[in-house]
DNA sequence: GCTGTGCGCTTCGAATTCGAAGCACTCTGG
DNA sequence: CCAGAGTGCTTCGAATTCGAAGCGCACAGC
């Protein structure tokens, strides 16, 4: 007999819909402000923003891939972009000759704070209108675990390296 | 006296933060098994699911790119692409000429009836794993308010068409 | 120390994406 | 009925995205 095909309750279907198209509406709001307020892309933003937050200023690029869920080579160019830009600087690791250290500058982190408002109203306007102080608590709770839990099962965003022949 | 540089609580950075997070991993994971099961993107896998839902299997296409927030001349491409792929049929509206009705093939359902089990169970994986059923409910009972309340502000993912000169 | 495997990043080519502009049709007001 | 404005879609060009392949360093094991 053959499996139980795996399947979704309606709650669970709806749950799924509202999560897929609240992330979606969000984002296109979000690049739209972004875009406007200092000519970022999202991603950069996120880039940015891992890199103002982590105590050095400074990640791999490896880590900052995975961080934000990007492709690696997709990175490679997106770090060129800042880079030109003066709002990030790479230089080879001290410990790793392979790897490559994305150091955040004194440019970025104005960018950072040029768009950061804006960006916070943005999401405050959709995300957070609707929501009680108790209901943010509980989309945390419930949401923290699911990605701890994404975040557990395969590290890297990219699949394991095919095995060479 | 300035405004109050609009800010966002701990809870709220969290939240925010987690969504974002979610939806790019489970998306990433998503697009893996469409690709593998079925030669679908993420996009066209939405645009088949909105289609096979409607009671008449058809859409128009400005409806379809407002729904999977797409610009319209990214679904006027997939569309041709799933059009030349025989999952889907293009015609001119018989009430309005200038509008264009997609409507789901048989082929097309079966695409879909092929990808379906396998992206459920993604989904049920990455997501579902850790919630509850009473997690499930709470979590459609906050994030369903939020989408409405996206969809109401700006009815189209396109903006306002400037003004012509 | 040497060799083979693996990792970190970049380069390359192909596919996708978007906004601006263009075309055709619809609708409103005079 | 006609002009002007708006809507629905496509075309076009430029920018982004990804995976596959390539390069060099790191780290076993012998």
């Amino acid at each position: 007999m053959p499996d139980t095909p795996p399947s979704l309750d309606p709650a669970q279907l709806g749950a799924y819909f509202a999560l897929v198209e609240v992330s979606s509406l969000l984002r296109h709001q979000v690049e739209q402000q972004l875009r406007d307020a200092g000519d970022l892309s999202f991603v950069q933003f996120q880039l940015l923003a891992r890199l103002g937050d982590s105590p050095t200023g400074s990640q791999r690029m490896t880590d900052l891939a995975d961080g934000v869920v990007y492709s690696r080579s997709g990175l490679t160019y997106q770090a060129g972009l800042l880079e030109k830009a003066g709002l990030v600087t790479r230089s080879p690791s001290a410990d790793d000759e392979r790897s490559v250290t994305v150091t955040i500058t004194d440019a970025g982190r104005e960018r950072l704070a040029k768009v950061f408002p804006g960006h916070i109203e943005v999401v405050q306007q959709l995300l957070f209108e609707v929501l009680s102080p108790r209901d943010v608590q509980a989309l945390a709770a419930l949401l923290t675990p699911v990605r701890d839990h994404m975040r557990s099962t395969p590290p890297r965003s990219a699949a394991p390296r095919r095995r060479r022949r």
